[in-house]
DNA sequence: AATACAAATAATAATCATTACTATTTTGGA
DNA sequence: TCCAAAATAGTAATGATTATTATTTGTATT
């Protein structure tokens, strides 16, 4: 997975890094794609998929699972924890900061060794509070 | 999604449930088939799929996004966490129960509502661990 | 500045998981 | 038994992601 072959700089790669650094809202890649393209109108998909997975695997960005579907990607990599709304989709950072207890009450009777965890949230959020649309 | 009618049973989403019930490492969907093939040997993988998704709509089954490939599927409905090795990517319970505070923390600073979350620890199994192949 | 070579790219094809479609079969109540 | 709804098998289609390949670009060295 992670290579530790030379890095030489692309203006797509910075693109794209710059991009994701503007953003909360955790984007797809897909997003990101349809993004870059108003500035750089050739990007291709593949190069925005192969750029998210190489820094993902750098540890430059997250990547994040929230629904099956399809992945998210994260420019802050300060592990915190996220929220997903039930009825828009929409992924949101949430407020808590890391419960290392929970890894230690959790090895405590397990079997093998946890060193991490992922917290997911989820209900509705602001918006679709005020806009009732059900 | 989660339409009300009327069921009609199957020997299919009977051996389907059946099978669930007998595992506890959380089968993905074509595990299922594959499986099921042994006793019902035309089985369609769109009839897998379709009862799974079927019985997670209806609460009878839980569905898990483990990592961002394939979903999982788990009989045993109740809260509880999982596991997920970084190694050889098995899934397992863990036994620690659901942590309703967390709810209560997240939504003191949380503009919109949260009902629940999702935890997934991460680390090495005991079998990777005993093992040593790296 | 010119050279050289590895890395990155665009474009396209291929893969994988999952869902949709359709004609046929099965189920369970009238 | 009869019938309509539900379920199925088989297949095609979709959507997200990865692989392939020929070409271009970045950067270290002459």
């Amino acid at each position: 997975m992670a290579e530790l072959t030379t890095l030489k700089r692309s203006k797509q790669r910075d693109a794209i890094v710059a991009f994701l650094k503007t953003r909360k809202d955790h984007p797809t890649a897909d997003m990101v794609y349809q993004e870059i393209r108003q500035t750089i109108p050739n990007i291709s998909l593949g190069t925005v998929y192969r750029n998210l997975s190489l820094l993902s695997d750098r540890g430059e960005i997250l990547r994040l699972s929230c629904d099956g579907k399809t992945d998210r990607f994260d420019a802050d990599i300060r592990p915190h924890y996220h929220f997903i709304c039930k009825q828009c989709g929409c992924v949101q950072d949430v407020d808590l900061p890391y419960q290392e207890d929970l890894d230690h009450l959790a090895n405590a009777s397990f079997s093998g060794t946890i060193t991490a965890h992922e917290l997911l949230f989820q209900g509705i959020c602001s918006t679709c509070e005020s806009g009732s649309t059900h």
